[in-house]
DNA sequence: ATTATCTATAGATCTATAGATAATGC
DNA sequence: ATTATCTATAGATCTATAGATAATGC
C-alpha cells in the first residue's frame, strides 16, 4: 500500500485480512476510498487541523492506528483529495486552451465545467482549497497545478474582453488600464470560486440554473451584452458536449459534471 | 477583565502589574489589544485549530497562561475579532439600507465600503469568515450580524437589477427566473468577498483599482451598461463622503476604508 | 489593595509506531 | 505467506486552572 501516485484507486478486491471490529458501511468501496471520502466529509465539515485521525477512522469503523496501513499521515489523505478534487477542472482547462473555438467559447465552456464539477462532488471538497494547511510547502504540488489552471483561465479571460470594455478601461483608469485587466481576471475566477460558499449556504441547490447564472454573469463582467452572450453560450454547449466525451474517457470512475 | 461585551477596547493605561518576562514590542497598546492582534495574525496565517495559545503569547510576548487573565478561552478571542470586523460594514449597511439615493447608487456605495474595508483592515481578516470553526454554535451570533448585512444586500442587489435584464432571466431561464435572481445575490456577494481571496494570492495591491473593478463589475452582473455604470459610480462617490463621515463618528478608533 | 503578570501542572487530547492476530490464498 | 486489521503505547502536544509574585496606587 502506500502508492498513492496515481489517484485513482482500484474498487475492491476480496476479504483477506483481519475482519474489522466494526461494520463496514460501504462494503462496495475499498478500504482507501472509504478513508478518503470520511476525511473528505469531515476536512470539508470542521477543517483538516480540528479533524482527527480517529475521527476519520470511527466514521470508516476501524481503528485509529488502522489508518496507516492504507496512507502515511492525514497530510498524504489531504493531498489525495486535494489533487482529486483539482484533476478534472485540469483536464478540461488542458483541452479547452487548445480547442477549435472562439476563447469567449472555450471559456463559457470552462466555467460551466468547473462549476459544475464544484456543485457534483461529493462533500463539496472545493472548500479544501481555502483551508489554511494548504499554504504549507507540504501542498506546493497541488498549488502548482491551481496555478497552472488559473493560467488557462487568465489567457482566455482576457481574450474575452470585448474591445468596447477594454478601450473603456483606458478612460477612466487611464495609467491603471493593465492592473484593471489583471483584476478581472481575478473577479472571473472568484465567480468561479463563489458556487463553493453558495453550496456550503444552502446545501443541494439547482444546480443548472446556477451554473447558467455564473457563466452569463462572467462574460456580462467581460463586457459582453446579452445577444453576445447568449450566443457564445449556444455555441458552449456543443464544446462542452466534446469535452464531456473526452473527459469522460480520461477518468472513467469520475463523476461526470457539466450536464 | 473579560468584558468584552463592547468591541472597542480603551488603548493602554498605566504599568501596573507584575512586568512582563519577555520584551513588549508595542507598548502603545493595550495587552488585550495586542493579543487580538497577535491572533488575528495568526488566525489569517494558519487557521484557528492550528494556533495554539502559546504561540499568540509568544507573538505578545507574555506567557500562555497569562492570556486568561484578558480573555477567558481561545474562542471569545476569536469571537471578538469576528464581530470587529463585521462591524464596520453592518454600520455602513444599516445606514445605506434607507439613505436617500437611487438603490443602485446605495449598493455601489456598500460595495465600495465593504471592499475597502476588507482591503484596509490589518492582517486580511475577511479570511476569518471562513474558517470552518465559525460554524460552530458558539459563533451564531456572529452568523446572524452577517446574515442581516446580507440581507441589506440582497435587498440592494434585487432592486438593482435592470428591468432589461430581469426579463431575459424571464426568458431564457422560463421558469426559474426567481432562482436566477437569487443565484444574482449570491454571486455580487461572492463578488464583494472576492477581495479576500485576492488579498491572499497577492498582498499588497492598488487598493483603488481593485475597489473600482469589483464595484462596477457588480452593477455589469446587475444588467447595467457603461453609461449607466459612469452616472451611478459618480452618484456613489458623494454618498460614500457622507458615509465615511458617519462611521468615522461612530467608530473614531477603527481604520477608514472607502478612501 | 489591586493589577497583570509569572510558574507549575492537571487532564485531555492527538499522531504515529511496534508488534500481535485473524482472515484468505497458494 | 500475505493481507488488513487489531491492541497498546510513546511522546508530544494543547487548553485552562491554581496559586505565587512583582509591580503600582491609595
Amino acid at each position: 500500500m502506500w502508492d498513492h501516485g496515481q489517484v485513482i484507486d482500484a474498487p475492491k478486491k476480496s476479504d483477506r485480512g483481519r475482519p474489522r471490529s466494526g461494520t463496514n458501511p460501504r462494503p462496495d468501496l475499498s478500504a482507501s476510498e472509504q478513508i478518503l471520502d470520511a476525511a473528505a466529509h469531515l476536512f470539508v465539515e470542521r477543517g483538516y487541523a480540528a479533524t482527527s485521525t480517529r475521527a476519520i477512522a470511527e466514521e470508516v469503523g476501524i481503528r485509529q492506528a488502522s489508518l496507516y496501513y492504507h496512507f502515511p499521515s492525514k497530510e498524504q489523505i489531504l493531498e489525495v483529495l486535494l489533487m482529486r478534487t483539482v484533476e478534472p477542472s485540469m483536464h478540461a482547462a488542458t483541452y479547452l486552451s487548445t480547442a477549435a473555438a472562439a476563447p469567449a467559447v472555450r471559456l463559457h465552456a470552462l466555467i460551466e465545467f468547473d462549476t459544475a464539477a464544484l456543485l457534483g462532488a461529493a462533500h463539496n471538497v472545493g472548500t479544501l482549497y481555502f483551508l489554511p494547511e494548504v499554504r504549507n510547502e507540504r501542498f506546493a504540488a497541488f498549488r502548482a497545478e491551481r496555478a497552472t489552471l488559473r493560467g488557462v483561465y487568465a489567457a482566455l479571460i482576457s481574450e474575452t474582453i470585448t474591445d468596447h470594455l477594454r478601450g473603456e478601461l483606458g478612460e477612466t483608469l487611464t495609467s491603471d488600464a493593465a492592473s484593471a485587466i489583471g483584476y478581472l481576471v481575478d473577479v472571473v475566477f472568484g465567480m468561479v470560486e463563489s458556487v463553493i460558499s453558495i453550496r456550503a449556504d444552502r446545501p443541494s441547490e439547482a444546480a443548472a440554473v446556477l451554473v447558467d447564472t455564473i457563466a452569463q454573469s462572467c462574460l456580462r463582467v467581460l463586457g459582453h451584452d446579452s445577444e453576445s452572450i447568449r450566443a457564445i453560450s449556444a455555441s458552449a454547449s456543443e464544446v462542452l458536449i466534446e469535452l464531456n466525451r473526452v473527459s469522460r474517457q480520461d477518468q472513467p470512475g469520475q463523476d461526470q459534471p457539466g450536464g
